[in-house]
DNA sequence: TTTCAACACGACCGTTCGTGCCTTTTCTTC
DNA sequence: GAAGAAAAGGCACGAACGGTCGTGTTGAAA
């Protein structure tokens, strides 16, 4: 790996944390030069535009985010096992992770679902795939249960996505301690009510 | 109402439509007054600084949620009917209601989740307050069930709010057309588990 | 109708923004 | 160690930023 590649990972990261806090529009060359400590067009000539800093910034969030929540879920066996695995990934990536701004796809999410653009059409492809992963895994889940019992898999995604976010808002705006409780206990409902069985404490 | 207040009034609406698309950081004062057809200096008498603006959108769009989404589910009969009279109002809010930006208040809150300052207080203030009367419903709803079979307010606020903000996501950034009747089910499984008997469709 | 405060304007301040161009330093390869 | 490529810096640009000031204009109360 040669040195660019280095100095460019170095901005990566540093705008990574940057735009965990403040998001990906806010970002600013300067201020990131100043940071990571180097002249502005130094920065610059590693990207050539402000939007292609963003779309890396974007790629290595999504990246991470499959690196932490999905590939050290991925070696629990299938269906609910698995399940509980990306769950609790799935918290400590929103608790932040390294970053202090908290989850960084969140931001992203709400920032670009407005603004028209290669960054928005990456970003809505890559969680399309994330709520389908949901979907598949939890079908392997309910394939123990009579055809009739059996769940919309894309209703747990929805209310499994939706138990992520109010834990997000809980826990960084309202900043509830009992946010975590809250997660877990919501997230064993919903499993509960798919497997047709209470599930161990 | 002299025409000083008019005018703010123009201003502050403008404001309100931007920052639903943009944020409530990114509001440009220049911008702000070329869309509204007056001179920088002539808007930024009205309010004095940038953050005196970014706290009346703030306040505007608090008031109207709480007309939109409050008020007008007020006159329904405590418990179950308020609530699904609120739950309706609050998807319509999620989904812009004049807003071209959909919810400007979820925008807000990830915004400034970790922006400390007053801005950030008043916010979290009045998130409080709501999910505080969401329990403050649901407890309505529960005393008609004995008392060991009752569910945690907070548990159910929290699930409510997750499923109002994976619609949010669902229908703007992945512009699933299913989102609306995925978060309808969501709710009537919710209520469902909570008064403890199958609800009519 | 006069009067005076409220309102709005245009010019301008110092900064910062993203970006382009050219030079200098630093690494890599022979 | 020399040559060439890659990386970083220096500098400047035009535009936009939030904000100030002084001057007109206009609306409402007398």
């Amino acid at each position: 790996m040669g040195k660019g590649e280095r100095t460019r990972e170095r901005i990566v990261e540093t705008a990574l944390e940057r735009a965990s806090v403040e998001g990906l529009m806010a970002l600013s060359i300067g201020d990131l030069a100043a940071t990571v400590g180097m002249s502005k067009s130094g920065l610059f000539g590693h990207f050539g535009s402000k939007e292609a800093l963003q779309a890396a910034v974007l790629d290595e969030m999504l990246s991470r985010f499959r690196a932490v929540v999905w590939d050290t879920a991925s070696t629990e066996p299938a269906g609910e096992p698995r399940l509980r695995a990306l769950f609790d990934n799935w918290l400590l990536w929103v608790d932040g992770y390294h970053l202090a701004g908290g989850c960084p796809i969140t931001m992203a999410a709400v920032e670009l679902d407005d603004q028209p653009g290669p960054l928005r059409d990456t970003l809505a492809k890559r969680q399309k795939r994330w709520m389908q992963a949901l979907e598949d895994e939890f079908w392997v889940v309910q394939l123990a249960r009579r055809e009739e019992q059996r769940e919309d898999p894309a209703l747990f995604a929805f209310e499994l996505s939706g138990i992520v976010l109010s834990y997000c808002a809980a826990r960084r705006l309202l900043r509830d301690p009992r946010a975590g409780s809250l997660a877990r206990t919501a997230f064993d409902r919903l499993l509960e009510r798919a497997s047709g069985a209470p599930v161990a404490a």
